[in-house]
DNA sequence: GTTGGTGCAAATGATTTGCAAAAGG
DNA sequence: CCTTTTGCAAATCATTTGCACCAAC
């Protein structure tokens, strides 16, 4: 526990409370970098506290997403990703062939994002972004058959 | 049945078959605009042919998939929606507060897209995006609380 | 006739929910 | 106390699969 006094803070402020299981949760979304699903958020929640249910899992998730606490991805696997949020945001590029993941800057998006505003007045919430393709190695590999 | 046949063409060239579920579904997607689940497709289906299965459109979307003829989406809704493909790319922006739904042009995404190519070498597929955020009378409103 | 497609029912897998008990403020 | 949260089990919902029969080539 370190700099966690400030959740705990944000937590109250919505009504709701800092319990050890949430606490177990926000510290592995903390420290865990990269997207978690929730059962593995639930399989390290359970290293030390085995009682947890994957259904305290979910309720924790939406709760923190209504916060802007952590981010929800589909990854394309069928099944969600969580991420801590209040890091820089970024996005990730995903390879359809090889299943590679590589981070992007968010400036990529950002610039784009100013001219959908200015142009539609729509003003687009990008903060994580999932975009599929195929990356160089693959390409280099399909060229060459 | 008008420009059905080149569509037919390609099918029969993968080695699959037009049945006539297919052609249904096939019509289906071409002629309604917009995005369909899975659940609606099938559906509009029964309204010809009350038989028919949802497993046959999944697997009917599946096969359309491989072919790059129909695209799937994810609306932010728990299940995917499925749109006819050959006709002008597009993205979609989706309201998080009222859920409005705008068309956005391709050109957008297609200028980072060459970035990312550029800098990365990654090829990125973004043919069908679903961008969320908030609409410019969700602003509105929100700001004059 | 051989391969691929369908309908049906049953399985799967992720997520949600009802409820009584426990814990936080 | 009163409200929120939890664990458990059961329910839900979208999607997939096994299989016997049928249709297309």
């Amino acid at each position: 526990m370190s700099c966690e006094s400030e959740i705990v803070e944000l937590l109250r402020g919505s009504g709701q409370r800092p319990t050890p299981q949430r606490l177990m949760i926000l510290s592995i979304l903390r420290h865990r970098e990269g997207h978690l699903t929730a059962a593995e958020i639930l399989a390290e929640v359970k290293k030390e506290y085995p009682y947890v249910d994957i259904s305290t899992i979910y309720r924790t998730m939406n709760a923190l997403k209504e916060l802007h606490l952590v981010s929800e991805t589909d990854m394309g696997s069928g099944e969600y990703s969580y991420e801590w949020r209040l890091e820089e945001p970024h996005h990730h590029l995903i390879c359809r062939q090889c299943g590679a993941e590589f981070s992007l800057d968010p400036t990529y998006l950002e610039s784009m994002a100013k001219r959908v505003l200015k142009d539609h007045g729509f003003r687009a919430e990008m903060d994580h972004f999932a975009i599929f393709g195929v990356c160089q190695d693959c390409q280099r590999t399909a060229s060459s058959e």
